[in-house]
DNA sequence: CATATCATCCCCCAATTAGCGGGAAAATAG
DNA sequence: CTATTTTCCCGCTAATTGGGGGATGATATG
């Protein structure tokens, strides 16, 4: 009877919010509930005795946060698909969760039935998401709309920023080594920047590039 | 009657398709479609006479394509959102259509529901995405489990990345210049390259850091 | 317990690079 | 038509890079 019921556990260190959530993951036939942890060294001590196929973590807990304990998990068992539920919709949070092996991330103010579709759907490969933490995410992708730099001159500093020497630069955008430089002078003027490193970091910064 | 309803532009060149999605659009209260259009170039052209707050957009399209096509609506007008709707999954094209300022992306296997959810997602803020396509987005954002490269190498190789010169590396792991050097000379050697762009290039590609 | 990997540190050396200063001319766009 | 962009040039010096050759102790891994 067991036999294709998913495996899952919850790390969550609010007593009520975590035996709610095993209510209503128990209450549906596809999965069920192994353990319930309310820090992450417990749940990481149990991890190959519980063999859970999900991991349902909060991000505040006593002791390891859950950025650490994602990446310990992952380290352990790679295939174990981690989603985060809290309350943070902080965008860095969000990138180290993500960075951290997180296959979704939802946030706390989601229903019995968003719950478990996000749980259904990262059992068929999908990576559920908050619609805002989405947005977040897409966002990421996306250029600065007010570089003050010119085309050519995010060209430029895009190859900059892949390590590449003036000489390197200038051959690939069929200028001289000369007009490289140049460029490279008018972006640190641009960006108020005297130096390779700190121009790519104010850059990546403000996503010009 | 009009005020509240969102203004809707399809670019799509099957006919059949453009007009089905049409009607589906048409067929509830919150949104119409105010054109449709076989091809980017009279999108673009009408851009400022349909002033549409959301473009459903294909990729295959003749003449100027759909990532191109993003790239210049955004130019025009950065506040319209632009959701993706086609058939290709390839990761390439789903990374190109974000970075080019595509909110959302769904693919042309969806339902009627879903279509119109996509649009209420992103009228609410958010960015809806395929199951497929959040997954890949999601794994865009994680290492490659089996780097070659130790904690420390991959510490270092992500300053390189970051164009740090070797001392800057060494000030800020707390080690002498000689022992960056010597982690550089070892990541060069693992990666079989011989020098720091190369190996910043194959890092990347292979998610290394 | 032996071997391998890791992280740390040291030397020498040559070629390249980076960043500073100063320009200037043609093309493009608003 | 004016501002910006893109292209190119010169000289100079300090710093960087990458090649080579090592060594040590710690920590895994078998």
């Amino acid at each position: 009877m067991n036999y294709f019921r998913s495996r899952i556990v919850i790390v969550e260190d609010n007593d009520a919010v975590r035996e709610g959530f095993s209510l209503i993951i128990n209450s549906v036939s596809n999965y069920y509930v192994v353990s319930g942890y309310d820090n992450a060294e417990d749940c990481l001590k149990n991890l190959k005795k519980d063999k859970p196929e999900i991991i349902l973590m909060d991000l505040e807990l006593p002791g390891m946060n859950g950025i650490e304990a994602i990446s310990a998990i992952k380290k352990i068992n790679t295939s174990v698909e981690i989603i985060v539920n809290t309350i943070y919709e902080n965008s860095e949070l969000v990138f180290q969760a993500l960075c951290a092996g997180a296959s979704g991330y939802i946030t706390k103010n989601t229903s019995h039935t968003e719950l478990l579709d996000a749980i259904d759907e990262v059992i068929q490969g999908g990576a559920p998401m908050s619609s805002k933490i989405a947005k977040l995410v897409v966002n990421s992708f996306q250029k600065n709309p007010n570089s003050p730099l010119s085309a050519r001159e995010t060209e430029v500093l895009e190859l900059l920023s892949k390590g590449k020497s003036y000489s390197m630069i200038a051959q690939e955008l069929f200028i001289t080594k000369e007009t490289a430089k140049s460029h490279i002078k008018n972006i640190y003027s641009k960006l108020q920047v005297n130096s390779k490193s700190e121009a790519i970091a104010k850059a990546t910064k403000e996503k010009l590039i």
